[in-house]
DNA sequence: ATGAAAGCGCTAACAG
DNA sequence: CTGTTAGCGCTTTCAT
C-alpha cells in the first residue's frame, strides 16, 4: 500500500533509494547488461518499494524508442460502422489482438482514424507521426495498399505492417489467404452437392476482393463447374449491394442454389432479400458469409462463414514491429495467418 | 508535397523560419495571447510550410499537460466480450464518443484494461497513471464505483469522470437515468395492455442494477399493478442467467405476458428459451432489452430496447475532463444524459 | 561494471 | 508584447 505520491516517483528517487546512479537504474529497468546481480537486486527492490514506473514521455524524449505502436484505420468506414452499429467487430478484434500483444512487450497501441480518400492523407498521417513518433505503424485496409501512405512511411524510415495486403515490396505484409478461403467456402458448397453457386464480389478498391473472386473461380474450375454469366455479381461490401446481387440471382432464368458473399453485410443483405421473396435458407438456398461477426452468428439461420483472423493478424503485426524496434531481425515478406470456416445452419445440400 | 523530413520538424525550426523565439512559436501554437497579429501570422505560415506538429511527449515533459485522457475498462469483461464476439458494441461506442470528442480538442484518448477484482487494482492503475500521466481518467462500470480506484485518483488529485455512476462525492458522474429508462420500458408495456410483466435484474455488483429494478417497481406501482413473487428474477447480465430467468417465468403457474431484461445478453437468452419452448414473441410474450446493440437489432424479431447513450456519455466525460484541464470550471455533480426507447417488433399488445 | 554529462522538444517563470 | 533561462525524466555517449 503506502501513501500515494502526489508527485510521481522518478528514476532519481529510485537511484537515491538504492544508492546508485540514474544510469544504473535505467540499465536495470531496461534489462540491460553490465550490472552486478547484487546491484540489480537492490535496484529492483527500490523500484518495487517506491512503485516506480518509467514515464512514457520521458523515455520517448531521451531515447530513440517511444514504446508506441500506431494503428491506422479508415475514418469514414470506421465512423459509419460505429454510427450504424451494424455489428462488425473489426475494431474490437483489432484491439484485442493488438493491444494485448503490445502490452505483453511493454508497448502501447494507439488507435487513430485517417481519411483515406482525402487529399490530406499525407498531412493527417504526418501529423500523427510527428505528434506520437511511434516505433511502428499498423495499416489496415484500405490503407494497407494506399501508395501515398506507403511512400510517406518509407520516406520516413518508419517500420510498418500492412494487414490484408500481399504487397511485400515494403513493410511487413500480413494477411490471410483470401483466395484459399474463397476456395474453401466454394469447396464446402460443392461438397454439399451444389453446382450453380453464385459469388458476390467485393469492392475493387480492396485488393483482396480480386483474390477472393479468383479463389471461387479456381474451386469451380477444379471440379469442372461452369461459371456462366451472372454467377459472379458485383458488390461493394454494403448491405444494399448484397440485396441487389440477390435480386439478380433470383431473377435468373435458372436460379442459383448457393451464394457466397464477400462480406458479412452483403450476406445479410442477400439473406434479407431471400426472406422477403420467401426463399428458404438453407432449404432452397445455401448462404456463406465472409467475415464471422456477431451478427452473422446471431442471425436466423446462423450463417456459415469464413472466420478472418483479425486479432491474430494484428497481434502478428505488433510483434513484428516491436521486434524490429528491438533490433531483432524478422523474416520479411508476406506472413499468412490461417483462416477458418465456421459451418453453421445456412448451408445444406441442395434440394434433390 | 515537399520532401519528407527524416528528422522531425521541431519548434526550433519554426522559430528560425519565422525569425522569432521558441517561446513565441509556442504561444502561437497554443493560441496564447500576447503575440502581435502580424507575428502570429508569420509564425503560422512557417508552421504550415514546415508541416510542424508539436511532439506529444515533449509537451508532456515541458508543460503541465499531457493532452491525454485515459479510459479504463474492466479487463475480464472486455476480453471476454472480444473472445466470445457476442456483439456488444460498448467499446466501439465508447471509442466513438470519446476519441472524437478528444480529437476535436487536440487531445487523444488512450484505452486501457484494468482488472477490477484483482488485489493489484491499485498497482495497475498507478502504473498506467505513472506511465501516461494523463490529464484525466474516464472510468466505466464497474470501475466507476470501485473505492480503491476512486480513492487513488482522489489522492493523486487526478481529475476523473465516472460513467454510469450517480455518486457525486468525487469526480464527475455521468449517467443515463436508469430508473427512468426502466420506468419507460415498463410504461411502454403497460401502455400495450400488459399486466403481468417480468423483470430480469442485473448483477448487484453494478449500482445501476438496483436503479433499474426500482424504476420497474415504480412504474408498476404507479398504475396499481401488483408485483407478485417471482416477477422479478435475479440475473448477472449473462445469456445463461437470461435463459434461467425465462425458464422460471414459463414454469410459473400463471405466466407473464411480457419481460424486461436488464441487459442485452439476458434478453437474448430469454428469447432463446422462448423460441425453444415454442412461445411466440411477441404473440405470446413481449420482450424488451436494455442495451440497443447490433445483435438486438438483427435478432428475429428485432427487440424493443432501451438505447444507452454510451457515445454521448463518453464524449461528455472527455469534454468535462479537458475543460477541467484547461482551467475552465465545469458544473460538478451528476450529469444525466438522455436515453431513448427503440420500439421494435418484439413488443406488442398481449393476446386478448 | 558504473557514473557523469549532455540533450531530446517543449513550456513555465521570469526578465525585459 | 517578446525573449531568455531553466528544467521536465529519461537515454545516449563517453569516461572511469
Amino acid at each position: 500500500m503506502g501513501r500515494s505520491p502526489r508527485q510521481s516517483v522518478t528514476i532519481r528517487h529510485v537511484a537515491a533509494e538504492a544508492g546508485v546512479s540514474l544510469q544504473t537504474v535505467s540499465r536495470v529497468v531496461n534489462n540491460e547488461p553490465n550490472v552486478r546481480p547484487q546491484v540489480r537486486e537492490r535496484v529492483m527492490e527500490a523500484v518495487k518499494k517506491l512503485g516506480y514506473v518509467p514515464s512514457l514521455a520521458a523515455r520517448r524524449m531521451g531515447g530513440s524508442r517511444s514504446y508506441l505502436i500506431l494503428a491506422l484505420n479508415d475514418r469514414d468506414r470506421t465512423i459509419e460502422g460505429w454510427q450504424l452499429g451494424q455489428g462488425s467487430d473489426w475494431i474490437d478484434q483489432m484491439l484485442y489482438g493488438g493491444m494485448l500483444a503490445c502490452a505483453e512487450r511493454g508497448y502501447r497501441m494507439i488507435f487513430e482514424l485517417i481519411d483515406t480518400h482525402s487529399a490530406h492523407v499525407e498531412r493527417e498521417v504526418n501529423a500523427a507521426l510527428s505528434s506520437l513518433r511511434p516505433d511502428g505503424v499498423i495499416l489496415t485496409p484500405p490503407h494497407s495498399d494506399n501508395p501515398a501512405i506507403i511512400d510517406l512511411l518509407v520516406a520516413q524510415h518508419m517500420p510498418f505492417a500492412r494487414i490484408g495486403s500481399d504487397d511485400a515490396s515494403a513493410g511487413f505484409a500480413i494477411r490471410m489467404d483470401d483466395g484459399a478461403a474463397a476456395e474453401a467456402a466454394t469447396a464446402h458448397l460443392i461438397g454439399l452437392g451444389h453446382k450453380r453457386i453464385g459469388f458476390i464480389a467485393g469492392s475493387e478498391e480492396y485488393r483482396l476482393s480480386g483474390a477472393r473472386t479468383d479463389g471461387y473461380r479456381a474451386a469451380m474450375k477444379a471440379v469442372g463447374l461452369p461459371i456462366v454469366d451472372g454467377l459472379v455479381q458485383p458488390g461493394d461490401f454494403s448491405f444494399e449491394s448484397g440485396e441487389a446481387a440477390m435480386r439478380a440471382y433470383l431473377d435468373f432464368g435458372e436460379p442459383v442454389t448457393a451464394v457466397i458473399a464477400s462480406s458479412e453485410q452483403m450476406a445479410l443483405g442477400a439473406l434479407h432479400v431471400a426472406r422477403d421473396r420467401g426463399v428458404d435458407v438453407p432449404g432452397e438456398l445455401s448462404l456463406v458469409s465472409f467475415d464471422d461477426t456477431p451478427v452473422v452468428r446471431f442471425s436466423v439461420p446462423p450463417l456459415t462463414a469464413i472466420t478472418q483472423p483479425i486479432a491474430p493478424m494484428t497481434a502478428k503485426a505488433a510483434e513484428l514491429l516491436i521486434d524490429a524496434a528491438s533490433g531483432k531481425e524478422s523474416e520479411p515478406g508476406v506472413h499468412v495467418i490461417p483462416f477458418a470456416l465456421a459451418v453453421r445452419r445456412s448451408s445444406a445440400p441442395p434440394r434433390g
